[in-house]
RNA sequence: GGGGAGAUACCCAAGGGGACAAAGGGAACAGACUGUAAAUCUGUCGCCGAUUGGCUUCGGAGGUUCGAAUCCUCCUCUCCCCA
């Protein structure tokens, strides 16, 4: 493919690629070009947030160009100040390890396996020596560093900053040289990070690389972006219908950006649909992209059933609790093995709340008593079900 | 090395001996409204009981006091200024 076309293909959704006309140029050379993703091995869930670069680095593939897929095994153990307010805890090597593997499975479900090579930055700066690591500070000053963003809001805001994290965009600009990388992908986050990597690729007299810059993806509450410790995420390895129900639960402007950067759909035609249908399909091709078609419609199904018709879902197991005694208060459940709710104070102030049905009858004493023997159908809020059997333990 | 400021619940942040389980905001959860939307409004928001009760919490360890998040001592950590 001509390298006008291929960069049409790539340009879409970046946020900023430094620069165009050297992305034409490596393109137009006609071979299949280096392509570095780098990624902390800390938190191995992924999430829809990942999938935005992931996807970028398929449709590289799907041009013919080979993804260096960096597993930050050594970066990892000293922690990344990239987006943080405060310090992020260093991983033990074994963790790193074994997140990676499993963050490689995740990986392959998006990227093309013969067409990734997985590394592991440790391979090569376990081996740096002390001269080394002094001959790449040397090529850079501090108050370069300091000109991060991330490091100035820190410093201002008088939060600490270690200095085995300043020592970060320089591990991965020098991962860049190792690699030779021709590009590097990453988050709007990792600008300063990537353009470190041209510099140093320049002062070890290496070609720079090009650097593509993609959107931070917005979690589901629309604000902040989507990580799992603001508990605002999709998480890919999520049972079908959680992800189902967490899509349709965005706001419709929201969901035109998470059609722009998770889907291959025109934006054009989704405008023309009732939003509630085209969050639907949304919610439906998240699925089977990371499920299957029929998961996605089976999620669909239920979701019309509880939430539209108010009806029950369909796998609803049975629990058997047993307790002692011909009757027993509902929320001493908890103390059974119930798992429906926290505490049995937070219990209690759900039902004063109206919030707890029993056997589809809504509930507001907060003294309510169960009958040992029978069956019972419970329900906290919209979402949580139980179906339960109370059986005399004698 | 010297001087100063600070550490409060999931997060931010007030409180400077009793009325403090601790203001306010955010997040979260629930109710109303809906399209399970979002926005908005209302309520809840340490744990255990329940009618006002009990227990554990304000960086850590001790101490003063009838009584400490608040005062004292030591310790840990962070920041700022000076050298």
């Amino acid at each position: 493919m001509r390298a006008e076309e291929q960069l049409k293909i790539i340009k879409r959704g970046t946020s900023e690629i430094i620069s165009e006309e050297e992305m034409l140029a490596k393109l137009g050379e006609g071979r299949s070009l280096r392509i570095k993703y780098g990624a902390d091995p800390s938190r191995p869930d992924l999430h829809l947030g990942h999938t935005v670069p992931l996807r970028k680095l398929r449709q590289f593939q799907d041009l013919g160009h080979e993804v260096i897929f960096l597993i930050g095994a050594f970066t990892a153990t000293i922690g990344d100040p990239s987006g943080r307010a405060e310090a992020r805890e260093p991983l033990s090597r074994e963790e790193v390890l074994k997140n990676a593997r499993t963050y490689e499975e995740q990986v392959l479900k998006i990227l093309d396996r013969k067409m990734t090579k997985v590394v592991f930055n440790s391979e090569w700066l376990d081996k740096m020596s002390l001269s080394d690591l002094v001959e790449l500070t040397s090529k850079q000053t501090v108050a370069r560093v300091l000109e991060r963003a991330e490091f100035k809001e820190r410093l201002k805001k008088g939060d600490e900053i270690s200095i085995l994290e300043f020592f970060y965009p320089l591990l991965q600009a020098y991962d860049s040289v190792v690699l030779k990388a021709d590009v590097e992908v990453g988050g709007t986050d990792q600008k300063f990070n990537l353009l470190m990597g041209r510099t140093i690729q320049k002062r070890y007299g290496q070609q720079p690389q090009v650097v593509l810059t993609l959107p931070i993806l917005e979690g589901t509450d629309g604000i902040r972006k989507m990580s799992k410790s603001y508990d605002n995420y999709i998480g890919l390895d999520e049972p079908p219908q959680e992800i189902f129900g967490k899509t349709m639960s965005i706001s419709d402007e929201l969901m035109f950006r998470y059609y722009e950067l998770l889907t291959d759909f025109p934006i054009s035609e989704i405008k023309e649909m009732h939003p509630r249908e085209a969050k639907k399909k949304l919610a439906r091709e998240i699925v089977t992209l990371y499920h299957d078609a029929e998961s996605a419609r089976k999620a669909a199904e239920e979701f019309e059933n509880v939430f539209q018709k108010r009806g029950l879902p369909d796998e609803l197991k049975k629990e058997t609790l047993w307790v002692k005694g011909s009757k027993v208060s509902l929320v001493s459940l908890l103390d059974v093995g119930l798992d429906i709710t926290d505490s049995k104070s937070g219990f209690r102030r759900l039902i004063r709340q109206g919030a707890v049905r029993v056997n589809g009858e809504r509930l507001n004493d907060i003294n309510a008593e169960l009958e040992v023997g029978k069956e019972y159908l419970l329900q906290v809020g919209k979402r949580r079900f139980k179906r339960i059997v109370l059986k005399n333990k004698g």
